[in-house]
DNA sequence: CTATTTTATTAAACCAGTTTAACGGGTTTG
DNA sequence: CAAACCCGTTAAACTGGTTTAATAAAATAG
């Protein structure tokens, strides 16, 4: 029987919605288990699938010209799907890769869209998550408005810094908008500061 | 009588509600008239309003050192507000200005709540709004993530051709990410090319 | 445990955009 | 209508990052 605590918590924590109900839309969400290096979406698909990630990594990004761009790393108990596509059923232009071995739970778009529809307590669970999602991703914004390469170095190194672990460190330079050279660079450029 | 016409069927392109419900809950949006350069927002406020824009123009921005770092132009037929400080109810660090006289409605956040409880078709609504708007962001960073600063100029002329009408070039560089010189260069090296 | 691939660093030349400052045209205001 | 301010352009010096390429170190596969 697949345990869905961790998914069961997350739902609750944004609002209230009655057990039976709850458990009957949990029944849905089929485990996923990937290994290292394996694709959950790759371009020219289309997304009709919408993941919790429950244990490990994984990379969304683009590859531009043979080049990786790096727009997320989710990592444990974040919701994630490629959205445009997913909403507007057209194909996919993105990657989702594990970087590491990952487990996700993964519903169905014509489920949950029942479930919206069925329940008013899930349709607000998917208001409230997606309206908290819009907030971090506008964060994110500012900080590439606001803040220097620098500064958004250090701040991931501050509010992320299990990601330095994890994940190769030309990733990182992608995520942040610049080459491995010039990363390289910053960081040499911090230490000799310091 | 306010007339809604605009925002209703804004709210209906997102999902159906029934009619008694739908002018029920229009009742609630007040009209507010902005004269160029007046503020709806400022640093210090908790903004307890979320707003559709009907006619004018709005801008959303930070000051930073003095310095004005534009976020967001809101134009004809948007929703808007500042989202941090509305949920979280704290103190915003942001401005919201009329860049020209502008006409708005504005719904107060606890109507809003009340609506979104004693409505699914509502609470639908603005969990497809907020869809919207995360999916509008979300390509916003895609493009500060994959384009340079010459493409996204070349877009936003392209896209929004209006707003280089109606609001100063200093401000468009702030929205590009870039100085006012900068943007100035940029164009000269574009005539010269073209 | 060696060979291969992947990842990180460094150097050198280069470039797009910054900062600062000056200038001039436009527009508002007294 | 003159003064003040706002706004866009230009110039010059500078800087943080790029590109390319070489090398080294670490991880992975055979």
């Amino acid at each position: 029987m697949k345990n869905h605590t961790n998914l069961r918590n997350k739902i609750l924590s944004y609002t209230q919605v009655d057990d039976e109900i709850l458990t009957g839309e949990l029944v849905h969400y089929d485990q996923i288990l990937l290994a290292k290096g394996d694709t959950l979406l790759a371009p020219g698909k289309v997304e009709n699938r919408f993941y919790y990630l429950e244990k490990g990594c994984v990379c969304y990004y683009k590859e531009q010209d043979g080049e990786i761009k790096v727009l997320e790393f989710y990592t444990e108990d974040v919701f994630f799907t490629d959205l445009l596509s997913y909403v507007n059923e057209e194909t996919s232009s993105c990657y989702l890769k594990a970087l590491e071995d990952t487990m996700v739970f993964a519903v169905n778009k014509k489920v949950a869209e029942t479930s919206f529809e069925n329940s008013h307590q899930l349709e607000r669970f998917g208001r409230l998550s997606m309206q908290e999602a819009f907030m971090k991703l506008f964060t994110r914004v500012e900080r590439m408005t606001l803040r220097s390469n620098e500064e958004r170095y250090l701040r991931l190194l501050e509010k992320r810094p299990e990601l330095f672990q994890r994940v190769p460190n030309y990733l990182i330079a992608s995520y942040l908008g610049i080459t491995p050279v010039g990363l390289s660079k910053l960081r040499k450029r911090l230490a000799t500061v310091g």
